[in-house]
DNA sequence: CGTGATCCTTACGTTCACGTCAAGTTTGAG
DNA sequence: CTCAAACTTGACGTGAACGTAAGGATCACG
């Protein structure tokens, strides 16, 4: 959905070999400030798999956290926020989306054949209907409740008035 | 997510409805099938002050709904599930949404003074703004949310919507 | 190599929004 | 009036989404 870096080379392969060079590695202490939550939710979503376990973190170890990840923490809360659906159903929209990247990594390679190439599509068409279904309908029936309110608190300028709090 | 059942007609199991058709009391059970939900909900809603108690129902005798309070139950539960808050947030809303009534049923006499008026004012409408922002902004996400997402998925065209994918 | 701050897991506690069961009462057709 | 169906209040149960506390391990720093 947001894609905050043009290519987002995937980085699946092990261990990283990285010698802490870059400030890249938070703590869930500080990954929870800035989204503005707790390090509790955090671990409960990763524990019901809404976020990915790390890794390969050896039990007992601290967990850190990418940039990358905050940002994606970050979208899990404001689909939740706006949608306002269950965990559960959030982690199903949440796995439909990501179907679909895996389905435009495939396709963007050229040598899927048109067969399998219609295939995936048409697999991928079944998670996006669902997900856009979702979204637009609630999209809409909140456009026409925004509608039915008073446009703007129209009783006119009284002057200045401060509104503390 | 939504209201489980949208039950088109439904009838009281057992003898005839014919009692029950004239549409201005309707039972409990009656109420929870057209708005589909169930006579507990209703309950509680009453009980936390969502719905107007009774008026003078004598304490053991049955509840009896108007068809506007039926609408009203209406209201309450498509606020419910488009807003996503808490009841207890809910409340507060549908508390403004009156307040806001009353307000400028106030403000449409004539014989207010301007010192009262101005106060009136700033008392209710900062608070009520403050609630409708909350809906308006809502809106405004989602509708920003919902241009993120690919447009139209037409199944029957599965070899041009790749872009959408 | 301490050491204080942070984090780990485990486990029980809590709030919300109802569900469900029980025992008794009210209602309306017959 | 009779009687089953639906309703009443009251109380306890439940799943979701965390909060909180305990007891110990890990981390960053001096």
């Amino acid at each position: 959905m947001s894609t905050p870096h043009p290519d987002p080379a995937g980085q699946a392969p092990g261990k990283s070999a990285e010698t802490a060079a870059h400030g890249e590695n938070l703590r869930i202490g500080d990954v929870a400030k800035l989204v503005g939550t707790t390090p509790r939710t955090i671990r409960y979503y990763e524990e019901i798999g809404l976020l990915p376990e790390a890794p390969a973190r050896p039990s007992g170890r601290h967990r850190l956290y990418s940039e990358a990840e905050v940002e994606r923490l970050r979208e899990v809360m404001r689909l939740k926020d706006l949608l306002g659906v269950s965990l559960e159903q959030l982690k199903t929209l949440l796995s439909a989306e990501e179907a679909r990247a895996e389905v435009r990594a495939q396709l963007r390679r050229e040598d899927v054949e048109p067969d399998r190439r219609r295939e995936l599509l048409g697999e991928a068409l079944g998670h996006i209907d669902r997900q856009l279904e979702l979204v637009r309908n609630r999209a809409g029936e909140l456009a026409k409740l925004e509608h039915e309110l008073p446009r703007e608190v129209d009783v006119g300028r009284v002057g200045e008035i401060e509104w503390a709090i």
